[in-house]
DNA sequence: TAGATTGTTAATCGATTAACAATC
DNA sequence: TAGATTGTTAATCGATTAACAATC
């Protein structure tokens, strides 16, 4: 596929992996890989590799590989690491607090600006050096820090309201760890589901396969 | 497809979603509804659900379509909800604690039997009337409560050692939420993972894409 | 230069969509 | 019965793999 055409979501979910992979070989001091080696440790054929990378760049040397670190900075650069794109959370519930804490959002292309949630137990509080705040305070927040993401943990229930008037304020993009379809119901913004119940279903399926 | 021939993770992945679906029709008192209903609800193609619901067998009527409360009970049959897997958590740091609280196993096939940690902080205190147990105390619940599946929330480097022992012991499914790659190094295991760094950088794809 | 490995085109495979006969 | 909608086969589309010429 040649540079520029649209790229298959099916190729973009692969590129944190090989980021990951390249992460590894760059810290154990490996400098070059070729897409066979490569191809290898991760468990993929060497083809797909270089279909894969080429539809970003002709990033490899022939007859010598790819050099690591570069093709590390390059995948970087292709997932937006080395831009941070503003972003809060809301529902700092069980779910919302751990990856508020968990995450290291700043290398991987967002930053957590404020936290919202409205049960008075945690409001006030700090998560991470960020104050959680009251959900009426978002419109204010949202317009002067220029919010364009959104990571969603709150109950279903309540997701359509808030996702409305966060796409309202200029919120472009929802990480949405809910059971609301945004997608559906507001085509055109994007999303990254994290349906972490399907995932555990899926888990149960596998389990109960051969028996 | 017949009946009975490899079913793709492909349709697989889509069974949850359906079940969530008829979930809400269930709930809202819908007694019946056709594939092309659910596919303008759902936005996928009526085929595709013909098609996928077919892998598992014909639980339509021609002319009528399909009852919602039995459709649910087959796809939850099929993803094996009925039948609760004994399953343990490793490590109740941030993610693992959240985790345990949130989800909701008992209506998804698994069954939470303890939590293990070895940070003094957590230990011996109750996360959702459970336990929090020390490590060196996995063999004997593992052989004892014939743990199948363990819900693994522990960083990278602790994980290859963890992920052997628990092999040995009998554990066959992992609900994967470190970065350890169990199935590359563990052939024949069953894996679910849950790559939340992955799934955030995609979305940092998303949002800088057309920029 | 010769050997190695990429970038890229062509072939294959699998998944989705369309079409329609079967049947409730 | 006629109308509707499934189950299933055939056609299309997209993604993966194989092959090889280009080139470092």
């Amino acid at each position: 596929m040649a540079k520029g055409e649209h790229i298959s979501m099916s190729v973009v979910r692969r590129l944190p992996r090989y980021y990951r992979f390249l992460y590894d070989l760059k810290e154990n001091g490996i400098v070059r890989i070729s897409s066979r080696e490569l191809s290898q440790r991760m468990g993929l054929t060497a083809s797909q590799i270089r279909q894969d990378l080429n539809c970003f760049g002709g990033f490899g040397q022939q007859g010598y590989g790819y050099i690591v670190e570069q093709l590390y900075a390059e995948i970087g650069h292709i997932l937006g690491v080395d831009v941070l794109t503003p972003a809060i959370l809301v529902g700092a519930g069980n779910m919302g607090h751990a990856i508020a804490n968990h995450m290291d959002f700043e290398q991987r292309g967002l930053q957590l600006v404020s936290i919202f949630d409205n049960n008075p137990d945690i409001l006030g509080k700090n998560i991470r050096d960020i104050e959680v705040l009251p959900i009426e305070r978002i419109d204010e927040i949202c317009a002067n820090q220029k919010i364009q993401a959104t990571i969603l943990c709150i109950p279903k229930e309540a997701a359509s309201k808030i996702v409305e008037r966060l796409i309202n304020l200029g919120v472009r993009g929802f990480w949405n760890f809910s059971h609301y379809d945004i997608s559906y119901n507001h085509p055109g913004v994007l999303v990254e589901n994290v349906h972490l119940g399907d995932s555990l279903m899926t888990l149960s399926y596998k389990l109960n396969e051969n028996r």
